[in-house]
DNA sequence: TGAAAATTTAACCATTTAGTTAATCTTTTT
DNA sequence: AAAAAGATTAACTAAATGGTTAAATTTTCA
């Protein structure tokens, strides 16, 4: 490993922060993490609230950034929205306390969210467009799209978001039979969506 | 109010806890919160931990025992999935902070929530046993029932579970607007389901 | 090479926080 | 009414935590 100082901390900050939140995190537990002196995080930093801050820019920005792509290509709603699904699963799937992270730091201290938007260069109409057409198409003009969003990401991120929960009340808590059921769910919610709004 | 002190911190710690959490609670805003002496929580309580268990147990018990009665009527599965998804959306926008606290809780500390299952009489299997055979009943036999309660109760937890961030993105903020969109939902959710479980 | 600049460390500081204690006030009991 | 038990308070303690500092070490480069 051939990365600098700075950077070492602020893996090491992602992490821990992902965990433990802005709160529950300690400055001396980002240096252990670093394998470093807990002064050096404020050399590079200044402070606690200067490290989250960065830190939690970027895991923000990253993770809305890295399913954007999939839903400009040239084709058919269908086909984006199979797309989308899959990929979105994949990125929880392999980042499962982010979407935790992201919802509670955002309800602790709403007011980051504001200049976030427009810096990071998400698009989340994006994905409203989708069921824009697909809706008034289908005698449905009533329907507010952002039903269909919203209860789309409901079903996609809830699994992961109380995975403790519902694995131990639903799975006995059987660790693997939930992770088995987490693999299915791409096709589960598609096709729940695609009876939705094919009428 | 003729409640004792102890009811007094209680309550108060309820409020506090439900807002901030295990960790971000601390014992001096909650002795504030409730009026009184700081040791007079350590005095009734003995600890933080202590308080924290009994505050935790009776939010996570009477919150699931609310809708639990309404699995039981002796109605069709359709007008018993009616009558839950109703009292369901209505717990939760009456206790909108108490899913999300229940889930991160859970999280911090999944070892509770073992004890707490046998002891708090809810039964979550009652949920599942409506589409246990309205799936078998419509050629889905491979379906698990587990997906649909799954997706059910991502639906109707996420909007308020993201609140801040779904109303910002998609509500340009706008607090009115969206707790007209939450109004909406029951009857959504409803047909989301009904269209994906009557083949 | 050697001085200046950048990096790293150990020790320290100030504040916060859960928890304690001893004294005071209030209620109950005899 | 007096003693005992219970409730309440202010002041305190010990540990944890974010942050600082001054000295030591390493790197840069003239």
């Amino acid at each position: 490993m051939d990365s600098s100082t700075e950077e070492k901390i602020y893996e090491a900050a992602r992490r821990i922060f992902i965990l433990k939140g802005m709160e529950g995190a300690r400055m001396q537990e980002i240096a252990d993490e670093a394998g470093m002196n807990k002064a050096l995080l404020h050399y590079y930093f200044r402070s606690k609230e200067n490290l989250f801050k960065a830190v939690f820019k970027d895991i923000f920005t990253k993770f809305f950034l890295k399913v954007k792509d999939t839903l400009f290509s040239d084709v058919s709603a269908k086909e984006k929205l199979i797309v989308f699904i899959d990929n979105y699963v994949d990125l929880i799937q392999s980042n499962p306390y982010v979407p935790q992270f992201i919802i509670n730091e955002i309800n602790r201290d709403p007011k980051v969210l504001k200049t976030l938007m427009f810096e990071s260069g998400i698009e989340p109409q994006k994905l409203l467009e989708i069921f824009l057409n697909k809706v008034q198409l289908n005698n449905q003009s009533k329907l507010d799209p952002r039903h269909i969003v919203i209860s789309l990401l409901g079903m996609l991120v809830f699994p992961f978001v109380a995975r403790p929960l519902l694995q131990m009340v639903y799975f006995n808590d059987d660790k693997v039979a939930y992770d088995r059921f987490l693999n299915e769910r791409k096709d589960i919610v598609k096709n729940m969506i695609f009876k939705f709004i094919e009428a």
